[in-house]
DNA sequence: GTCTATATGTCGATAGAC
DNA sequence: GTCTATCGACATATAGAC
């Protein structure tokens, strides 16, 4: 109804997102109907079929515009840091922290991913987060380059291993709250400097590792 | 009707929780009826509610019986092998293995941990995998107090990382699949090769971890 | 606003093992 | 004869259709 008669070019899209965002993380994709969005976003059925052309093209583009966070975040990670390692302690602590600020929208993305198998999944992986993991494996790459990291693992590995220990955080805290052994639930910057911290002794070149070697 | 007319203490209920396992990994909890889990397991519903006093408790039994499978993964590692680091080797490929091998099993477990927040996350922490990650976490202590592993960090924070490794993995697999840069998408016991690898450069004692600092 | 369908959970009866 | 696994039918709450 009547609200402010904003002509701004994105605002009625920018409002079908913030509605679709909250209702698919509420619920599964088939259990929100357009008509709930819609009246989450106080407009009219007929109008997200203006900006979208159906209920699978909003779902993508809800999910693409979480991704371009986890993007904007490493690129702003190498612009304001100088070493590689550098890079990769602030990044991991952003990027916890963005898990954290927006609890529904990371469900959401795990629910796509575990609900549905394969023909969702592919499609997310060519729009959504394959840019921030390529990314994150150039650091890798440009790190071993410089000699600044060891040059006998594969990057992606690495990159799956941090990124797999904030999500895993993220889902598994409630959990870990309750096991006496746990300190860091509520401490998410301390898990991950623990965390990076372990993976950076093992990823420098200068340590000994002839050791493990069974 | 005339099944064989087995008197094997276990049996109805070894049914039951069958059902209940295939049932509750395809569909969310309200969306499986316990009618669907007795037409399923092939008995009526009254016969549940004889073994299981309410379809929360029929629920509880089948991630209970989940998590004793994963309990008895470490403890065969920790009786087959000596040494600390052997024994970390061994569950994690096993651990893996044991996912992969029952997919749906997981994502009963992950829906759990996911849609309802802390209120069931409480009980499933304390009937369920509680005892794997305590295990877990001794078996880090010791190998610490045997000097086989550093003493600078917390075994929890450890086995965190190796667990969400591993969970990780199993998640992302369909999308990882689709970047060019991860090669072990197909190749879990590659994966866990080198993950393990590089936590142990970290975490045996001898690596000089003093360069890292910035 | 009523009606229908479906959900959880209960009750009393039955059939067979020992 | 008792005990236990099992069943069909029932009570009750609730959500959605129209």
């Amino acid at each position: 109804m009547g609200e402010l008669p904003l002509t701004l070019e994105g605002e009625g899209r920018q409002r079908i997102l913030a509605a679709a965002e909250k209702l698919f993380s509420d619920k599964a994709f088939d259990a929100v109907s357009m008509n709930a969005i819609a009246l989450q976003a106080g407009i009219s059925k007929a109008n997200i079929y203006h900006y979208f052309p159906n209920k699978d093209a909003l779902y993508l583009a809800v999910l693409r515009a979480a991704s371009r966070n986890l993007q904007k975040l490493l690129n702003d990670a190498v612009d304001a840091h100088g070493t590689v390692v550098e890079v990769l302690r602030h990044f991991a602590r952003c990027h916890l922290q963005a898990l954290l600020d927006r609890p529904e929208l990371v469900r959401l993305v795990w629910r796509e991913i575990l609900e549905k198998g394969a023909p969702r999944a592919r499609e997310f992986a060519e729009q959504g987060f394959a840019d921030v993991f390529s990314a994150l494996v150039a650091v890798l790459e440009s790190g071993q380059a410089r000699g600044e990291l060891r040059a006998d693992f594969a990057p992606a590995l690495v990159a799956t291993l941090m990124l797999g220990a904030n999500v895993f955080f993220f889902q598994s805290r409630d959990i870990l709250r309750h096991y006496p052994a746990v300190g860091f639930a509520d401490d998410p910057a301390g898990y991950d400097a623990g965390i990076v911290e372990i993976l950076l002794r093992g990823l420098i070149p200068e340590s000994s590792a002839d050791t493990v070697r069974a």
